[in-house]
DNA sequence: TTGAAAGCGGTACCAA
DNA sequence: TTGGTACCGCTTTCAA
């Protein structure tokens, strides 16, 4: 059996009460009766009966992370990063790599004081059922969403890569990214692409747009070399993910093209490993740092005062450069 | 508020004991009754609380896995193949990437029945202060280890590896791995590869024992290009994980070396993505499936009985031949 | 400054 | 088949 507070009470002979007042560091016990209880709860190796504080006080200090994906590199910066940022606030987090609901339902048994859950598919954030009564916040494509959110402005970050490209001098853009239509993330990615294009009068069609067909370097890899071998030549590629961009640069290194030199090369995803591949890519998005400071922040806002989140926040991306473009 | 048993109680007019009974399921309530208990439960939305069920049963059927760096890949198909045999018993997983001992203080405040770590560093698995009242088992290499361990014959791998290439005929075979001393897995591999090779009678030097200085396959890229360009031609490598091994495919098609009638290929890491990578590869190491079983059952049983888990688990690694190995 | 006692939301045993 | 009740371990008034 554990050690309770009234083992503790009966060494030290004082009532529970006090012992529980003792731990809790509260003003109303004389120091030297503090000083022996803890003394004594220390040497018995006394630890907390969790499920018991719970019951009374109603808090765990615990954030649940629901990310059903682990396989996907990219995020785990950001769940990473998540993660220390939710530690400043004294909180722990846990995470769960089950569909949402079940996760959902698991947090709710744990009692976690607030959840966040990344975008799976267009489910996730206008499914009904998944309202909770527990503070949540998700990161993901605004839309229907049930649960407040925190947004990138994808289309943007498309916008300002287009532009940077073309203030260069380049016209002969080719966009290379993955098209399948479930992924909202991917298709305002596209959408801002295009706007960008229209606007600067510059074709889109088959030969510059590319679809991976997927977000593994492997896509990027095996659609570049396709693009590379078609009629169409390019001088700046833009790969709308991590993954997608460090199979571009694969290609080019096989093809022997140098970057800058012979092509311009843009990334999505402002992660720091932007800057330790084989080539440095200057690269587009909301950084992940600011981002997950923006999630934790509103789901701590949301904690305390249920209605002082905004429904949708969007994230304004940002570029930075690191010489993997030139005139 | 939330509602509670007693809640329904008062609407079903019957006491809350009947309603815990009913709600449990229990064969000593009139059918009628435990209907009529049920749907008042569900009209009102109750949820049990799992703090105070806790408090008295003392069960959380849930495990918790440290995994402090959720950035390496191919652990990630290893803790998802976890998760799912974990739900085969209908328990719970959650998941915390903070350090071990953070990590199992948050597990023990949350009392979860059992708990999982992989190996970090060499302290992971013997520090002295991670003996915890809570059934562990840990997944490394065994040496002075405090929990019990699941262990990989890893030199046996790489024996097989060696073996298996040797019998083709090669004797120009080179290891490409990350030799850096802190990690006993890696250095495990090496001995493993330089046993058979002095079985054999081949040499093991500076030319054929590739340093990729990391895990990554950028580092299996680099190194093999280095390789490939020294005095020295093998006519078979060895990459000591999935990430180096899908670099050195990746140098061997940058210089056209064809696989496997140029150059055979084995890779460590049992995974299926092994079949799935550029060159599908041959790969060595104990299937992914049967260690992610073996941990869940080596933890179920010690859950059950304190005393039934072996100290040491050593798992025997095996071969999968996916035809990137030639005479 | 300390203690007594009333819960928190359940489970489980015993009595009715 | 149901109800009463004693806990589980702790926090938090309220009295002493």
């Amino acid at each position: 059996m554990n050690v309770t507070i009234k083992d503790i009470a009966n060494l030290a002979g004082v009532s529970y009460s006090t012992v529980s007042k003792a731990l809790n560091d509260s003003e109303l016990v004389k120091p030297e009766t503090k000083d022996k209880i803890l003394k004594i709860a220390k040497e018995l190796g006394y630890e907390p009966n969790f499920a018991a504080q719970r019951l009374v006080s109603k808090q765990t200090k615990t954030i649940g992370l629901v990310w059903p994906s682990i396989e996907r590199a990219t995020l785990s910066t950001l769940v990473t990063k998540i993660n220390e940022e939710i530690s400043k606030y004294s909180y722990s987090m846990i995470l769960s790599i089950n569909p949402v609901k079940t996760s959902f339902d698991m947090f709710k048994r744990f009692q976690v004081d607030g959840m966040i859950v990344f975008e799976e598919n267009d489910e996730t954030l206008t499914d009904q059922s998944l309202t909770s009564s527990i503070p949540t916040i998700a990161h993901g494509v605004a839309g229907n969403n049930v649960l407040p959110v925190i947004d990138v402005n994808w289309q943007q970050a498309m916008y300002d890569a287009v532009n940077y490209l073309y203030k260069l001098g380049h016209s002969k853009i080719a966009f290379i990214g993955d098209f399948s239509p479930v992924d909202r993330r991917q298709m305002e990615k596209f959408k801002g692409f295009q706007k960008a294009m229209k606007e600067f009068n510059l074709p889109v069609n088959a030969e510059n747009l590319v679809n991976a067909g997927g977000l593994d370097w492997y896509d990027g890899y095996v659609a570049t070399k396709k693009l590379l071998h078609s009629t169409y030549k390019p001088t700046a590629l833009i790969g709308s993910s991590y993954d997608i961009s460090s199979g571009i640069i694969r290609s080019l290194r096989e093809e022997n093209i140098i970057i800058p030199k012979d092509m311009s090369v843009i990334g999505y995803d402002n992660i720091p490993q932007m800057g330790t591949l084989e080539t440095p890519l200057t690269s587009v998005g909301v950084p992940i740092d600011q981002l997950a400071v923006k999630i934790v922040d509103s789901l701590m806002k949301l904690i305390n005062d249920k209605s002082s989140v905004p429904h949708v926040q969007i994230m304004t991306p940002e570029i930075v450069e690191r010489a993997s473009c030139s005139k």
